[in-house]
Order: C-alpha cells, then structure tokens, then sequence
DNA sequence: AATCTATGTGTCTATCTAATCACATACTCA
DNA sequence: TGAGTATGTGATTAGATAGACACATAGATT
C-alpha cells in the first residue's frame, strides 16, 4: 500500500536529480519557456533538454502547452519549487556547518 | 558557479529518488536504527540496503553512528524531512485535482 | 582463542539512463 | 505549395545503477 507512495514520491525525487533538471527548474522560475530557449540556458542540446523535459512531464513537475510552432514549458504547481527550496535549505544548512568548522580551523 | 549548485541539489535529490530509500526515510522517521532494522522494514536484502545507506549518507541526507557491534544511521538533519514531506504535498496536490476529475465523470 | 553477529565490500549481471546524431513531424510564412 | 523553424523520436553508444551472492572485517560473547 505505501509501496504505491513510495515509487511516486521516488519518481518525482528522481525527476528533479539531475544537474541539467535543476538548471531547467531554476530557469523555468522566471517563468514559461520554449524548449529552444530552455535548451540555451541549460547549455545542453535540444534532442537531450526535450527529453528531460518529457521526464518531468511524466512525473508531473511540468505542464507543456503547444503555442504555435513552440511548445511551452512551466511548473506544474508551485509546490514543486517548494521542494526545490527545501533542497536548497539543506544545502545551505550543511554549508553553514562546514563554515563553522572552518572558522574553528583558522 | 550556479553548476555547482545544481549538482549539489541533483545529488541529494538523486539519493532520495528510489523507493526503498523513500520507505527508509520513512522508517527513520520513528528514530535511527540499526541496519538489520532497516533492512527489515524495507523489504530488502542487507547488503542492498547498506548501499542505499551509504549512498545516503554521501549526499548528507543521513548520519551514521558505530554503536557497538551495530551501526545506527539516522536522519542528520530535519530539513531533510520537510523535502520528503514537500513530495507528499505535491501528491497530495495531483490527487485531488485527479479526484476532482473523477466527480465530474461520475 | 573460538565463535557468533552485524555490517560493509568485491564481483558479476541485468537493467536503466544520458547523450548524440540523424531524421520525421508539425506548424508558419512567403 | 515550398522553404524554413521548432520540436519530438528512433537508434546507438557509453556509462551508471540496482540487486544478488559470497566473503571479509569488526566487535561481542563464551
């Protein structure tokens, strides 16, 4: 029964590991974006950003509208850039740490 | 610069992204324990969950403690949770949007 | 010391993932 | 209609990952 959570939060865990899915994410907060202009900001080849693109449409973080002859990517839901903050905190708490030990060493 | 972050929030992302290592997280909820616990509450082999341990605790998402002939692994940091638990509300989220459509069919 | 228990690690295999290239498709505009 | 642009997808390759088993190690117990 919990099993069926599990693979669902794993699933969008998984949607969201990826260096190039954290940059699209960031990217995406300035708002909806065509894939073209995605691909630019993440650095990274079109054929390889339309696939993530289309992972994280699966594990629903993004949504995509066709407009034309673009198609326009946005977060799903603002939670999802919850959780991308709450990753960030984390980090920012570890880095807190390690400055602490820092100090302490010089 | 910002790559560097991105990595970092990837990897710890990544580390949570299977489900066995969701039911971990949500094991240690109740308090650090031991690997044989986990093991068994996770539904795996020992050896397959002393991976996924160590793979958590290189991204900082666990702690572990030697205690006696047993070692203790625990969440090392409550943040760690609030990403967990920002999962469920995106979920959640979904859920009763899909619950919503299912009234409207019904 | 001998043995038992809990854990980690080497090795292997099967599977998944990411990246790249070429190409197909869908749509726009002249 | 034909050229051009934006996007998705098949095929391939290289590399990562998960799981299983046997075994090594560290510490406890007798």
């Amino acid at each position: 029964m919990k099993q069926i959570l599990y693979e669902q939060q794993a699933m969008v865990a998984k949607a969201i590991g990826h260096p190039i899915r954290m940059a699209i994410l960031d990217f995406l907060r300035s708002g909806p974006q065509c894939v073209c202009d995605i691909a630019d900001a993440a650095g990274s080849e079109r054929s390889n950003v339309s696939r993530h693109l289309s992972v994280m449409v699966s594990a629903g973080v993004l949504a995509s509208e066709k407009q034309g002859l673009k198609v326009i990517y946005s977060i799903r839901t603002p939670c999802v850039l919850g959780f991308v903050d709450a990753l960030g905190a984390c980090l920012k708490e570890k880095a807190i740490q390690g400055q602490a030990i820092l100090s302490l060493l010089s």
